[in-house]
DNA sequence: GCAAGATGTAATAATAAAAGTTACAACAAA
DNA sequence: TTTGTTGTAACTTTTATTATTACATCTTGC
């Protein structure tokens, strides 16, 4: 099973409203430089808007960065575009039978290894920022 | 999105392997154990024993680990039962518009970084083995 | 005022993956 | 040869993602 989407999707959005910070960037642009639908975008810009990352003009169109792209880190976009509120990586079945020993305990055991690892990802998560993708972006469009 | 609950319920699985070891662990008792029903035991009883960390008698049942609880890890059974061989945990949009100079750009920058993001999870999870879980289980059991 | 071009969002469909179920062939041992 | 089990195919159900259509709402310029 796989992360969805989404968070490629969205920091591929912040690519492009910094990398064409020059004009108006419009849901329509996005989806055509992702390949989906202008709906998809917008759903996605709601959930950055939600998590203050952006703010997005009505009626007019476009897109506004609220703060330096070197302090929105990939665990800010992830955790707004990736998960509900509270949201655990893990899937744990749901039913263990509590009549059995095994069945009973398992939960507490295994809750916070998982957590842990969890954890561990959103830590790596957290050290990388949209800075480091807006520099390499321009490094690849500069070789051309 | 999550991680499938394949993986707890493999574990679940090793646990009551270990746990009722004076018995012939079955999947009729497994699945019960669990709350699922046994053919999902033994799709994940297939994709154990081809990781090669079990053994299964056909035909008389029962389930043999293959090597002691410390060196089996929890990423060993994560890589066992929940991706395809090189199966990345981010899921990449497909189609980014070539023309596009972030389009074409996007996959390369992100690549490399999503895949540290997995390496450390997948490295936090090589840290803990079955024998962990082995023995809280038992301080649990022990308690009532 | 109102036309043009956006966003916001509901409703729905299409797709895909996980999880569950039924059924039965193949097998091992008493 | 009976019993209880695994192996597995086929199918259904469920859930989540992704895509699409449609349209109300908003902002600006004319």
């Amino acid at each position: 099973m796989q992360i969805s989407s989404r968070f490629t999707m969205a920091i591929h959005m912040f690519a492009c409203i910094d990398t064409f910070s020059d004009q108006k960037m419009t849901s329509d642009f996005m989806a055509a430089s992702i390949g989906t639908n202008p709906v998809i975008v917008r759903k996605i810009l709601q959930q950055l808007k939600a998590a203050g990352l952006i703010e997005v003009a009505r009626g007019t169109g476009g897109v506004t960065i609220t703060r330096p792209l070197d302090r929105i880190t990939f665990l800010d976009v992830y955790k707004a575009v990736e998960c509900a509120p509270d949201e655990e990586l893990f899937h744990f079945h749901e039913k263990p039978n509590q009549r059995c020993p095994v069945g009973k305990n398992i939960h507490h055991v295994l809750d916070k290894r998982l957590l842990e690892v969890q954890r561990a990802m959103e830590a790596k998560l957290s050290e990388m920022t949209l800075a480091d993708v807006k520099k390499e972006i321009a490094v690849y469009i500069e070789k051309e």
